[in-house]
DNA sequence: GCCTGTGAACCATTTCACAGCC
DNA sequence: GGCTGTGAAATGGTTCACAGGC
């Protein structure tokens, strides 16, 4: 294994989707100055398995040391360095319907590495207005200002989700979080990101409707779900 | 395979996930009138591969008639039956701020087969008010008078999302949507599924940072992402 | 001829189990 | 002795390609 930093390495999608929680477990580990961790100890505060764990980090590199566990800090900014959160990331939110209102409002974005730069909706009696702080403007002063790299964040009404997505797109962004319901087509190099929150209720009425306890990760009946 | 409608099939999670936007890829045309869909017409609606989307199907059982497609009808009412919908889930949203707020209003979970039916906060100040046409309610007026199943969806501050967990748990709630970031330690038998939004921004930024541009489902460089 | 249903092949991810190192 | 890092095995999911039936 090489271990040259500036080796791009080629991260499981799997494993990119539970770095955040890593990063998530250690913070109040770093906040509260502890300075190692062993993978068991981590893996139960992220909710998941040692060896999964150690899978995981061994793809960043190696940043644990054998009998003794990980450097708490390192490895938190190791974590950060990869998900590209040294500086924070601009974040446009589209449609300040009652979700979008809630996302302008919500300050886990701050504290996670996002700083929401644009509250954007086409309703004339919402364009002008101050939500959480932030004055909400139409497309096209959206479109005029934007300069640097920007996470697009679609909370329109359905229908309005693919021209969204078409103007975004049009204005260079390559990120997008959709809450819209339904099928955004977009560039092969545009990510899209979906969040369906009908979808997740049905997929619990399925396991539900079941009755399916699956037993696993038995221990004393209790699993860990994060 | 055995065509015995009783049978309880083993439904992959994967396709469990997958089967609720088949459904909405119906309902236009169940709408519309439309009387037979092929699995490539289909697929292209929701998002997927039409091989992928006929494995699917299978688990289900045979509902497609080969040289022809499937009955648009009959296939929906077969997937809302499989989804445990055909009559609608209460739902209870605990933890009115913001978020809960924005959940309380979103029309979405109405026309997808729920029924907001609580809401619930600890704040005096807020129990009592009327959200979207609802009393807010405290925890013990909550308890009182579930009978019924119920999905509870939590919208607390992260500190409280565990003690609601529990809370709910012994009231016999199976099914948790968790809004709130971190683990949740429940019971083996209790479903959770987590929305995590600064998780889905922190992956959306790895591969921003990476400009990964993987050209699947090449076409003419658009890529269906629902 | 056409489109479903499905084994078989392929690929990704998880888990196991232990060698390697402190 | 203890804990990481990782090949190997097992599992789960996707894609291929074609047989089967209208």
């Amino acid at each position: 294994m090489t271990t040259d930093p500036m080796t791009r390495r080629d991260i499981p999608d799997a494993t990119v989707a539970r770095l955040p929680g890593y990063l998530r477990a250690l913070h109040p580990l770093v906040s509260a100055g502890v300075e190692v961790v062993s993978s068991e100890e981590l893996a139960t505060i992220a909710g998941v398995r040692s060896a999964g764990l150690r899978k995981d980090l061994s793809y960043l590199g190696s940043y644990g040391v054998r009998g003794v566990g990980y450097d708490v800090e390192r490895l938190a900014s190791e974590i950060t360095r990869q998900l590209g959160l040294q500086h924070p990331w601009s974040v446009a939110i589209i449609g300040m319907g009652n979700l979008g209102h809630a996302l302008a409002a919500y300050s886990g974005f701050a504290t996670r590495g996002f700083k929401v730069q644009w509250l954007v909706d086409r309703d004339p009696a919402v364009v002008g207005t101050t939500i959480a702080g932030m004055q909400v403007v139409d497309f096209e002063q959206f479109a005029a200002s934007v300069t640097e790299q920007v996470i697009a964040v679609i909370s329109t009404p359905p229908v309005a989700a693919q021209e969204v997505a078409d103007a975004v797109v049009a204005l260079g962004v390559r990120s997008i979080l959709n809450f819209a319901p339904g099928v955004l087509n977009v560039p092969a190099h545009t990510q899209v990101r979906k969040v369906d929150l009908a979808t997740e209720l049905q997929i619990l009425a399925f396991h539900e409707q079941r009755g399916k306890d699956d037993a696993r990760l038995g221990a004393d009946g209790i699993e860990a779900s994060g």
